[in-house]
RNA sequence: UCCUCCUUAGCUCAGCCGGUUAGAGCAUCUGACUGUUAAUCAGAGGGUCGUAGGUUCAAGUCCUACAGGGGGAGCCA
């Protein structure tokens, strides 16, 4: 077992410790190594100079490659320097496992090779950050609902019936029965809040639609949290002060991480503020340039971007052209140098060039936005770069979104849903609603909707036993990991991905 | 399903108008260096250029098909 880990390095400055883990990274010179090692808790320099160990001891660093397993005794030395604020000076050290040869180089890798060795990424810095991060953002979720009074509940993961109707499910065999994978347990939710008051969900759900995007996992984590007597406005207010506990937990307890992830924290800090609130019809006006936010206009924003990436990309590709002329000239250092730059340069080219193709598609799209219609992913990005905070989006037209969402009063056409949308385009990350508690407007809703009624009748009771205003909503967990690190994809928010086209490792 | 870009060493990528023996960095191995932060420096090994056809005196380079992948759209949360 271990006695001490990385993580309460801070705590024993000046003390003796020992230490088991791996060799991430290591460098040497002249009877000195230092071995940059991780224990799952965090990342620490081990210095291991020839004249503070014995000869074994220097013996058994000398032989570490990378991933080796080790321990270390040493005396733990406060360093600004380090990640982490830390060293450890060696007194003596051994071998545990020398590691083959490692296929994950400190290098650049691309995405496909990393996730073909998505069992080892997850060692790498980035990844235990995120991973760190994703932890802290589950233990805050749970923190928020439990200091508010909710009771966490389970909702099956096979289930019968189809909540919304439209999705694509995965089917499989339940004795004999056909039985669906979960694809949301809000039903379940409405039906335990009616036992419980204040209740949530915390479960793996499942969607078959074919979608390979970086917003979509096949198999991810929702949080469903379903409150009795509470209506639409209430539910905001929850989702509001829901968001605001669990970014300030992550800010005050990962600072390392967000380091490590080079997330800009102050426009994290963004979501302090109160979270602007439109309804739908509004947010259509705004996506056609005809409605301006603090006298932004969405459409000019875009050219205003436009106009920014075409001559971020003409700077870079001079700068690509002026280091390769360069480089003719050049000693082998410098011309090492150039290099490196050229190629972080041509990433930067990749991205702005497609920036320059996507925008004026984006334009478009927003431009001809039709009031009925629901959010493309660009216009999500369009209407959210007006905004520093979250938006939440609500009074939405009643034929897009699903047959249990009450209707606003006088106006049929429209239901109490409410969208969160993150910043800087990472989307909607939360989907709620007041419920429809009216049976007769619940069953006409399901004829509309064209769903089964027979699998719902058990639903239909809540609405038969003391039925009440209640609401409700749905938080995809890796989207919240995605956004909070600032991540370009899904893939990197969980620890094993489920997607389109990846069931593997 | 559609649009678009890509596939060259274990990894990340150069390779111009088709022309001699296909290049670099990292990783690996050998050596140098007492404070490195993707350490640096000197050297070595490492290739069926995604697959199958075609054009040509000559194909990594041009054409066609297929396979795999990235980005975008759609579907969707």
């Amino acid at each position: 077992m271990v006695d001490f880990y990385i993580k309460s390095l801070k705590d024993n400055v000046d003390k003796k410790v020992v230490l088991k883990g791996w060799a991430s990274n290591i460098r040497s010179g002249k009877g000195i190594y230092f071995v940059l090692m991780r224990d799952g808790t965090g990342f620490c320099q081990v210095v291991v100079s020839q004249d503070a160990v014995s000869s074994e001891a220097f013996a058994a660093i000398a032989s570490l490659t990378q991933e080796s397993a080790f321990w270390v005794e040493g005396t733990v030395v406060k360093d600004e320097k380090q990640i982490g604020g830390y060293e450890v000076q060696a007194t003596d050290a051994g071998v545990i496992h020398i590691a083959e040869e490692y296929p994950i180089s400190n290098k650049e890798h691309g995405v496909t090779f990393l996730s073909n060795n998505r069992h080892l990424w997850l060692r790498s810095r980035k990844q235990w950050a995120i991973m760190s991060i994703r932890n802290e953002i589950i233990m805050a979720i749970h923190g928020f609902f439990q200091k508010e009074g909710f009771v966490q509940m389970d909702a099956p993961i096979f289930t019968g019936n189809v909540v919304e109707g439209t999705t694509t499910l995965f089917e499989t065999d339940f004795f004999g029965h056909s039985a669906y994978l979960s694809q949301s347990g809000q039903l379940y939710a409405e039906a335990i809040a009616m036992a419980m008051g204040k209740v949530y969900t915390f479960g793996p759900t499942f969607r078959a639609e074919k979608s390979d995007t970086p917003r979509h996992l096949s198999e991810f984590w929702m949080i469903e949290p379903e409150m009795a007597f509470y209506d639409l406005e209430d539910d905001m207010q929850v989702i509001e002060a829901f968001i605001k506990y669990v970014v300030r937990q992550v800010i005050e307890n990962c600072p390392q991480q967000l380091e490590i992830l080079e997330r800009d924290v102050d426009r994290l800090k963004n979501v302090f503020q109160p979270f602007p609130r439109v309804t739908h019809a509004d947010a259509a006006k705004i996506l056609r340039g005809e409605l301006e936010v603090n006298g932004k206009n969405a459409l000019k924003v875009q050219e205003e971007d436009l106009a920014q990436a075409k001559s971020d990309l003409e700077r870079v590709l001079n700068e690509i052209a002026e280091r390769e002329e360069k480089i003719k000239t050049s000693s082998k250092g410098e011309r090492r140098f150039h290099e490196g730059k050229i190629l972080q340069l041509r990433k930067e080219a990749e991205v702005l060039t497609e920036k320059t193709r996507n925008i004026p598609k984006w334009i478009e799209s927003a431009r001809n936005f039709s009031d009925d219609n629901d959010f493309g992913n660009s216009d999500e990005t369009v209407l959210t770069r007006v905004f520093d905070a979250p938006v939440m989006v609500y009074n939405w037209p009643a034929k897009i979104k699903s047959f249990y969402m009450k209707e606003v009063e006088g106006n049929p056409d429209l239901v109490k849903g409410v969208d969160l949308l993150a910043p800087d385009g990472y989307g909607e990350i939360i989907g709620g609603s007041e419920r429809e508690n009216d049976l007769n407007v619940l069953l006409r809703k399901i004829k509309e909707h064209n769903l089964p009624m027979e699998a719902f009748e058990w639903y239909l009771d809540l609405r038969r036993f003391g039925s009440i205003p209640h609401a409700g909503f749905g938080l995809g967990l890796e989207r919240v990991v995605r956004w909070v690190c600032g991540l370009d994809h899904m893939r990197e928010t969980i620890p094993f991905p489920r997607r389109y086209g990846r069931l593997f490792p």
